[in-house]
Parts: C-alpha cells; sequence; structure tokens
RNA sequence: GUGGGCGUAGCUCAGCGGUAGAGCCCCUGACUGUGGAUCAGGUGGUCGUCGGUUCAAAUCCGAUCGCCCACCCCA
C-alpha cells in the first residue's frame, strides 16, 4: 500500500456521494447569482505572479510563502490562491467596464500552498462575487444579502455576519500611525506574533487570540473612531441599511481583512458548527482602488469569496452521502445483452435514468442489483411480458408489482407519473 | 513554518513480543419468474516506510512519510 500512487498532500479526490451535494449547491449557487443580475467569469487557474503581487500585497502570508510558483522572471506564473486579481485583470483587459458588464461571479478551484487543516486543503474551491463601477452604500448592502444567501444555500442556518469599516486612504494612515503608536508602548507585553505583526499589518494585531494581549487592547484606538466624514458616512449608510432590511449582523472593529486591498466595509459570515476555532466561512469587502491601482479605471469595486468545503461542513451538508439513484432498471429473461440495452437505451432517449445488468446473471441477480443501484422502479421483460406485449413493474420501495406497457414510450409515461405524483426529484 | 494526536483489509476497528483478526462492504452460489432477509463459500493486508533491539516485532526504540487537530494566515 505504501507504494500506491496517492493523492498529493492537502490535495484529495471528491468521491460519488459526496459530488451529488456540490453539484446540488453549485445549482443553488447559479440560480441566486442569476436572481440578482449577475453573470458568471470563468477566468483561467493560472495568471502572471506579479498580478497576484500586486493585488494581495507583498507582506502577505499568501504572496509570501502560500503560491504554487513556476517559471523564472517574466516567465514567472502561478496558480490562482484567489480569485479577485483574476477577475479585475479579466475586467480591465476586456474593457468590461464598457459593455455593463460590471456585475460578476465565479465559482473553481483555488492553490494555496498552507499546512492543510479541517476543511482547508491546497487545492480548495471559491464561489464568490464582484461588483465593479458601484459606490454607492446600497451596494455594499445587496453583496450581504447575497453573501447571506449563499451561506443560506449551504445549508447554513445559524451564520452571523460581521461588519466593520477600515476606512480609506484619508482616515486609516492617520489611524495606523496611533495605533502603531499605541501598540509600542505596550509592545514588551505582545507575543512574539504580534510583535511582528506590528510591523507588517498592525490593524491585525487588535485580532490576537491571546486574551492577556486582549485586556491590554481595551485602551487601544478604534478605527471605527477615527473614520474620516466619507467613510463615517459610508459605513452609517450601510448599518442603516441592514437595519431597515432586517438583517442581523454584528459590529466588530477588529474585523481587519488580511488582503491590502480592502478600504472601508469589510465583513465575515461566520458559522457556529463544525469548523472548530475558524468559523469564518465567507469574506469580502470593498476594494475601490485595486482596479486602478492594476492598470484600470478608476473604478470602485467590491466583492466576497467563500470556501465551499468550509461551507458545506459547516452546513452539514456532508453529514450523510448521498445515495446512487435511478428511474427504472431493466430486468430481463430470455433476452440477449443486445436485445435488453435496446430497450434500456430507448428508455433513456425518452429521459429516464436508467440502468441493466450486462454480467447475464439470472433474475435474482439482477433484481439485487436493481436493489442496489438506487432505481425507484425494475421494469421485468421475460416471456410472459414478450408474449402479451406488456412489462411488468415493481415499485422497489413498496414491493408493490403490476402490470405496465411494453412500449418504451408508454413506461417512460408511466414511470414519470408515478414519481411526479409522490413529488419525488429524480 | 511550529506544536500535539494517530497510521492494521475498500470502510469502522480489535490485537500491543510467539504463525494477521472481527463487523460492514464486495464477489460467487442456493436463484431462468422476483431485490432489500437468510444460509454456504470466497477475494482482499510484506500491520505507512526504512533502520535498530530480540531466538522471535503489527507489538519495543529511532528516523522518515502521510493523515487529523490546533497555531500562524486566510475562505
Amino acid at each position: 500500500m505504501g507504494r500506491r500512487y496517492r493523492t498529493l498532500r492537502g490535495f484529495r479526490d471528491i468521491l460519488p456521494g459526496e459530488t451529488e451535494h456540490w453539484q446540488a449547491f453549485e445549482q443553488r449557487c447559479r440560480e441566486l447569482f442569476a436572481r440578482y443580475g449577475f453573470r458568471e467569469i470563468r477566468p483561467p487557474l493560472v495568471e502572471p505572479t506579479e498580478l497576484f503581487v500586486r493585488s494581495v500585497g507583498e507582506q502577505t502570508d499568501i504572496v509570501g510563502k502560500e503560491m504554487f510558483t513556476f517559471g523564472e522572471g517574466d516567465e514567472s506564473m502561478t496558480l490562482r490562491p484567489e480569485v479577485t486579481a483574476s477577475v479585475c485583470r479579466a475586467y480591465i483587459e476586456h474593457g468590461l467596464d464598457r459593455r455593463g458588464a460590471g456585475r460578476l461571479w465565479y465559482l473553481g478551484p483555488c492553490f494555496r500552498r498552507e499546512r492543510p487543516q479541517k476543511g482547508r486543503y491546497r487545492q480548495f474551491h471559491q464561489v464568490g462575487m464582484e461588483v465593479f463601477g458601484e459606490r454607492e452604500p446600497a451596494t455594499d448592502l445587496e453583496a450581504l444579502a447575497l453573501a447571506l444567501d449563499v451561506v443560506r444555500a449551504a445549508g447554513i442556518d445559524d451564520a452571523r455576519l460581521v461588519v466593520n469599516s477600515i476606512g480609506d486612504e484619508a482616515c486609516r494612515p492617520a489611524y495606523r500611525a496611533r495605533l502603531v503608536a499605541f501598540l509600542e508602548q505596550v509592545a514588551d507585553r505582545l507575543g512574539e506574533d504580534s510583535r511582528r505583526r506590528l510591523h507588517t499589518n498592525p490593524l491585525r494585531v487588535l485580532d490576537s487570540k491571546d486574551e492577556q494581549e486582549q485586556a491590554l487592547f481595551a485602551e487601544a484606538p478604534r478605527i471605527t473612531d477615527a473614520l474620516c466624514d466619507a467613510c463615517r458616512a459610508h459605513h452609517d449608510a450601510v448599518r442603516d441599511g441592514l437595519a431597515r432590511l432586517g438583517i442581523p449582523y454584528e459590529e466588530d472593529p477588529r474585523l481587519v481583512r488580511g488582503l491590502d486591498y480592502y478600504v472601508r466595509t469589510t465583513f465575515e459570515v461566520r458559522a457556529t458548527r463544525g469548523l472548530g476555532a475558524q468559523n469564518a466561512v465567507l469574506g469580502g469587502g470593498r476594494y475601490d482602488g485595486l482596479v486602478r491601482a492594476l492598470g484600470g479605471p478608476d473604478v470602485p469595486g467590491l466583492g466576497w469569496a467563500a470556501g465551499i468545503e468550509r461551507l458545506l461542513l459547516a452546513g452539514g451538508v456532508l453529514d450523510e452521502p448521498a445515495a446512487a439513484r435511478l428511474d427504472v432498471y431493466v430486468v430481463t429473461l430470455g433476452a440477449s445483452p443486445p436485445e435488453t440495452l435496446a430497450l434500456v437505451q430507448a428508455l433513456r432517449a425518452e429521459g429516464l435514468a436508467a440502468g441493466w445488468d450486462p454480467g447475464g446473471h439470472g433474475l435474482g441477480g439482477q433484481m439485487k442489483r436493481a436493489g442496489r443501484s438506487g432505481a425507484r422502479f425494475a421494469v421485468l421483460l421475460g416471456d410472459d411480458e414478450r408474449a402479451r406485449g406488456t412489462s411488468t413493474i415493481k415499485d422497489l420501495a413498496s414491493g408493490e408489482q403490476f402490470e405496465g406497457p411494453g412500449d418504451p414510450g408508454a413506461i417512460a409515461a408511466l414511470v414519470r407519473s408515478r414519481i411526479s405524483g409522490e413529488g419525488a426529484a429524480t
């Protein structure tokens, strides 16, 4: 066993039983985004390394140590660690601002070279959205409502929305200076991690999990007390809007996103179950200067992303593997395999999910397989049925058995009416 | 990158110095007129890997790899 090939560290197979749950969630996402007027974008998985360095930030852990990078110099390319940078690049490259395509969503794999953890892998999947060209706080509101809808679509019913504002280039530098001054006064009582972050990402220090440090921070200056008038008005409008829409939320002045490009509104959705200590399942915020910084027009932006593995874990969707499903399983006696397959194909052409046993087993063996296939009905065709031009149909859930038509179209119609009559999905 | 826990059959696990086990799953048959039940039989493991101790190692020791959990960071 030790010599068999296996998935690389941090990579995993998504197997039958789980893929069905993924498909269901993905389908719900498609419907939700469409309802909000968002259109899907599918950028490539690989981009110039420089794109991520510029957008995510040189000092971040993602760029510093978590990227899968290949090639040298100008040829250097990187598997995307997140999707916002790619979407911005595509937006600029194709002039989407002039095509009225400012509301975009995506779903797909991302890669980060970090130590795997619960629901966190080196290849993981993100679903997310970006809005370009909309500066109003009402856009933040709408994005938050959509975020909660997507989280609920993953089966999470205990989601908590947490919002904050981290100011912009007009007010954050001054706040940052005051905060650093404060932190330096208490630096001798800070842990190693916090002392390091004091220089790399001082806003983040306040988010320390260390209780003794938290006690020190009671006196620390708060970003929400230091916002400029424009940021203050924006933040108030978002909070008022959430209240007006009846969306419960919490404020957390320590909620600082790790990526450099955020301004003003930042937010997170947390789940209380299933993920252990790290309970954020979705995060995002406003990034009004990013498109311009990447060489594009001066359009504001806002977006969020969620890790699908973690969403499904927190929603409990994966607790039970999905069962195999078929509408019918064809069982024959005295028919050659091609003859049986011809009937199966006719039923498939009618739109049914149909299975059969190519293995030439007896009636008992075929019925055993019918049961295991997850089929709703067995369609039996033997000498008696052939003589009468009928079939025998057995409801595999109830055991009830009755005479059915011999014609594939009529069989399909009968099966379909039975299934929809129960309100069961196929 | 750091700390802790764990690696025995496809899955869940027992065995903890003396010839590798159970349950479930899977395969075959009883079954050419009926599946989910039952019965009979069967496939599948150099006990993660390498090295050490020992007459003898799945079992004790070391290293290594992998998985899990937590930290850092983030979704």
